[in-house]
DNA sequence: CCTTTGCGTTAGAGCGCTCCAATAGTTACG
DNA sequence: CGTAACTATTGGAGCGCTCTAACGCAAAGG
């Protein structure tokens, strides 16, 4: 019942375990005539590689260990397409594990990708603290990727959050607002940088800026929105944290009887495929996810290979998608 | 600059290698001196014990390999949830690879797991061959889960399609639908099911049943939905193979000035979070993916630990999520 | 006092592989 | 024909760990 090993095969082909050994990593070095009879012996006998013994004896894992912070958002699923891509290039295996929004999960992650030796730790999104990230860092080249925030002494791949929401408050400026209001991300690690952005914004084209607390979830736009609604003061615009606050954003204007983007416009963030489904049709920030991804292997290339030792920061330039949610306001 | 081994705490420690090896598995036999004095000198030097060597000696690797259709798809992110909150209370750790929504990546996947030794193979959604299942299966114990579909020869966790569309159908019946017109998933692999469920839930209602080809992407509502709006047989009722092509179904709707549900009633299938977007409030067959992901595990287990050897099938009940998409047809 | 028992500890083999150095086998060359 | 220069193949050590069997040593028992 106990899975062949080299062992079984060399018998079998009635060569070495060593010569099995050449074959299996296509030296070029073994003559066709036991090169054929391996091969055979190892189909006929279903045999496997031991990755484990090989790690053992090559004393490198050609494998690279992935967390992402919560496999349910889909902002970052095409992270892990562009991470992916630019491994398999490079002949690396990624190992996901899931940090499900949890910090210490994730640091039980970062454990068990240690362990396994992994040669290289992406960080896609942690909740993790600035020192436990630091820490996995002294042990194997880390990677953060898309916390909108740089942690020290580790590279980071991110994109900048001003230069975002600069492009969002530009475009609804260009189209005549002037009242717009920012829900922000509550206690999302990437609030702080994106409110101050549009602060920034507001404030170089001599508007005024305001805020109100929101969060991450579609159901925190509830309460802002409606507050906004019932007041007086109804801006033309809002521009909310994420995408997700975005549609509830949307649902609460519309069953308070208001249409988008006739009386409000909304502009959201992340570009998330929800932004893109045309019964919502909004218009977003996009982060180009997959050149993250990509950049985030390459900066860990340029550790293994190259050596580089001081710690990369890449921060890449957002770009606005426009869609139906915004349009010039109402003429008073 | 090479990582710590259990010989270098050893040394440290002033014990043997074997003594390491048994405070790092809590024996209960090792005096409290030198488990205090091992456990110091692992501290001091940051050890980790080396998996891959664990592994080959122990002859068992406690992980089980998960591959995902897709983690685009937010519909498989819960049964990840649910698999890893089972294996977890297992003490098995669960490798997650990415099957990128391509036969030949998953088959890939698949290869590497065995080489990585996984102890179970755990599948979900896959779009690989019963075929190319059933060779894993031969390997090492594999479980599918959610593909609404069963491959012959291996376990499958699924949810049961015909009772999911039947809850789909009466309920739009119960409300006074009687002419429903179902969007297929096109290629799609859990197409069949559901098309066969509506038409005999239909057929046993004394009902017509009339199926248009679809998709399983939201654009893919455009074509079918657009037709039927234009032909002068307006079905008061869509039902629609996933929330995906349910929420293009919307739009279509919608921007051809059609009102949901006041004209046009719909429903989906999945509940992904998609549907409870308050802006969607999407009607929708829902599947229980946390308990789909628990069960994997139980049904491996029963394999490796218990000896099970002939495939277990489980077919769980679907339930519906009744949000605002769905009313009674306005009266002729 | 010596033997028995049992506990804590250790030596050493072995898991499946790679890789270096050594060997056998072949061809080329003076 | 002998030796050099290759090429194809193999033996064996070693990767970091576990696990069995054996060992030393103390306390208990005769």
């Amino acid at each position: 019942m106990s899975r062949p090993t080299m062992e079984t095969v060399a018998e079998r082909a009635g060569v070495s375990r060593a010569l099995v050994s050449l074959v299996m990593n296509n030296s070029p070095k073994v003559s066709d005539t036991k090169r054929q009879a391996v091969l055979e012996a190892a189909a006929e006998l279903g045999y496997r590689p031991n990755l484990h013994a090989r790690s053992l004896a090559q004393q490198r894992t050609k494998t690279l260990g992935m967390i992402i912070n919560d496999i349910h958002n889909p902002f970052f699923a095409e992270v892990v397409y562009g991470v992916e891509a630019a491994a398999e290039a490079h002949g690396l295996e990624v190992l996901i594990l899931n940090g499900g929004r949890d910090a210490e999960r994730e640091r039980r992650a970062v454990e068990t990708h240690l362990q396994f030796q992994v040669e290289a730790l992406v960080l896609v999104g942690p909740k993790l603290s600035d020192e436990d990230i630091l820490r996995a860092s002294y042990v194997v080249p880390t990677v953060v990727v898309g916390a909108g925030r740089t942690h020290p002494g580790v590279d980071t791949v991110t994109t900048d959050d001003h230069v975002g929401t600069a492009l969002a408050i530009d475009h609804l400026i260009a189209l005549g607002h002037r009242n717009v209001v920012h829900i922000d991300g509550g206690s999302n690690i990437s609030s702080r940088p994106r409110s101050r952005g549009y602060e920034k914004a507001m404030r170089s084209a001599g508007l005024q800026p305001r805020i109100l607390h929101g969060g991450d979830d579609e159901l925190d736009a509830a309460e802002p929105v409606g507050a906004l609604i019932e007041s007086d003061n109804l801006p033309t615009a809002l521009f909310t944290f994420n995408d997700l606050l975005a549609a509830g954003t949307l649902s609460t204007l519309e069953s308070a009887g208001l249409r988008v983007p006739d009386d409000v416009s909304v502009v959201g963030y992340d570009n998330t495929f929800i932004a893109a489904l045309t019964h919502i049709s909004l218009t977003t920030v996009n982060q180009p996810r997959h050149q993250m991804g990509e950049l985030a292997i390459r900066t860990i290339l340029e550790r293994i290979e190259d050596g580089r030792t001081e710690p990369a920061r890449i921060d890449l330039s957002p770009t606005l998608a426009v869609r139906n949610s915004t349009a010039p306001p109402r003429e008073p």
